[in-house]
RNA sequence: GUGAGUGUAGCUCAGUCGGUUAGAGCACCAGGUUGUGGCCCUGGUGGCCGGGGGUUCGAGUCCCCUCACUCACCCCA
């Protein structure tokens, strides 16, 4: 084989591409429901907008962006993750003058380079949302339950949210110190990632899986119980509010995001038959971003959706497309009126197939079937003298004459594609 | 970046102790007597056995290197 797509970069064929068209028309339709806009926004973008928000030290900037020059020798960076250049198009057109809050969503693919794995790939694809304009609570539970709601008409099973508060420019730096000062004595105990983390963010030291690290962790306080009062008022609201929308959920209090921006709360859904990299959703609250990226001070909340990672939970089944009609002929009349058919039903929307070539009628049949055809309709030199054709249901095997007309025909036809 | 596993047809896989022209099922194409699909039957297309080197009279099979893929760590959607 001469030519492969890149590393961690697939194409998606059909019938795949039939469930990513019906999972992106229901967010469409769950999302308008709730009031966000759509709104497209480049693949690439100055280095900068990532370095800056998602945060020099993380894992996506240090080693994972798809960075390069341009040929005025810019740095360019193919986006890792979709609300950086969000909130860079929100401050870059003003879109705080909406009238508030706005809501918008995106779908489109992320780079990010890494070794691929179950549930990762280094293009992927992330259907988000993004609600600023509003510091209140009651906006997180909106946010969170519109995915849980999304989730749930995509048919999902087996998933768990968890939310967390993992505070904000004041007490999140506090609980970390405390966090360090709690585990500085027992340090050289813990495994090696471990203790590189302990430098760099020492949160994610609670989440650990390594079982020494588990036990030797457990003094540590909750980040729930040292939350400042603001947080703590916020956090609470959020969960008054997710009961009343009979939304289920667990608090993590070891939940911790990888990107800087996040404040208070924070969320991920969990597929259960996901593999190691089982979060199928995540996001959370951003209070100061808009404002570092020199726009107003409204703060957001946001989520994002693995594209693919969901659709490995979705259970499969939508393999049976097939065209409304294929139009069988005989005879070198019956050619010449059947083409001119088939392009008439398809100037009324159906789908219609036919023949290319001259071959008998159980091989155009067989064709017809193989193709998943839902009717048939034999156009041959008998039918022709009378002015009519046979319509035929492939499901059912009944068999009608009726008049060669376009509408006519349609009509016949009509009530299986409804059906379907 | 680290570790483990797997590479034979488009897909799923056989291939004996190293033996002659590499197989099956599915899929695809063409047929199975005047114009009716699925089941069945016949035939056909399709392989540098991932690539390179070595051992041997002889390698899909044994050895070395390499590449690719997969899973896991890290991290994340």
């Amino acid at each position: 084989m001469k030519y492969k797509a890149l590393k961690g970069i697939c194409d998606i064929l059909p019938p795949e591409t039939y469930i990513w068209q019906h999972i992106e028309s229901v967010a469409k339709e769950v999302f308008k429901t709730y009031g966000c806009k759509e709104i497209r926004l480049p693949i690439i973008e100055s280095s900068e907008i990532f370095i800056r928000s998602i945060g020099e030290t993380t894992d996506i900037v240090e080693k994972e962006m798809y960075t390069f020059q341009d040929k005025a020798g810019r740095s360019v960076t193919m986006r890792p993750e979709g609300t950086a250049p969000f909130v860079r198009a929100f401050v870059e057109h003003s879109l705080h003058n909406e009238p508030s809050p706005q809501k918008y969503y995106y779908m489109g693919p992320m780079f990010r380079y890494e070794r691929p794995q179950a549930g990762r790939q280094r293009q992927f694809h992330q259907i988000g949302i993004e609600a600023l304009g509003t510091d209140d609570p009651k906006i997180d539970a909106e946010v969170i339950s519109m995915l849980m709601a999304l989730l749930k008409r995509i048919g999902l099973k087996d998933i768990e949210l968890e939310v967390n508060s993992i505070g904000c420019g004041i007490c999140r730096p506090e609980y970390k110190t405390v966090v360090k000062d709690f585990l500085r004595e027992n340090l050289e105990f813990f495994c090696e990632d471990c203790k590189r983390r302990y430098e760099i963010n020492p949160l994610r030291i609670l989440d650990c899986k390594v079982e020494g690290c588990i036990g030797r962790r457990q003094a540590v306080p909750s980040i729930v119980n040292l939350l400042c009062d603001d947080c703590k008022d916020h956090f609470e609201e959020l969960q008054h509010y997710l009961q009343l929308l009979n939304v289920s959920y667990r608090i993590n209090p070891n939940l911790v995001r990888g990107l800087d921006y996040y404040t208070r709360t924070a969320f991920e859904v969990k597929g259960k038959s996901l593999g190691a990299q089982n979060a199928v959703a995540a996001g959370g609250r951003y209070g100061s971003l808009v404002e570092e990226f020199g726009g107003p001070a409204v703060s957001g909340i946001g989520f994002a959706i693995g594209v693919e990672r969901l659709l490995s939970l979705v259970s499969e089944g939508h393999n049976d497309y097939g065209p409304d009609i294929f139009l069988c002929f005989l005879g070198d009349e019956a050619e010449k009126k059947s083409f001119m058919l088939t392009n008439e039903l398809r100037a009324e929307g159906l789908w219609v197939e036919t023949a290319y070539d001259k071959s008998s009628l159980r091989s155009q049949m067989r064709r017809a079937d193989r193709i998943k055809a839902k009717n048939v309709i034999v156009m041959g030199e008998e039918e022709l003298k009378k002015k009519k054709v046979i319509v035929k249901n492939m499901a059912g095997k009944e068999e009608v004459e009726t008049v060669l007309e376009g509408a006519e025909i349609i009509k016949v036809v009509q009530k299986d594609i409804l059906s379907v």
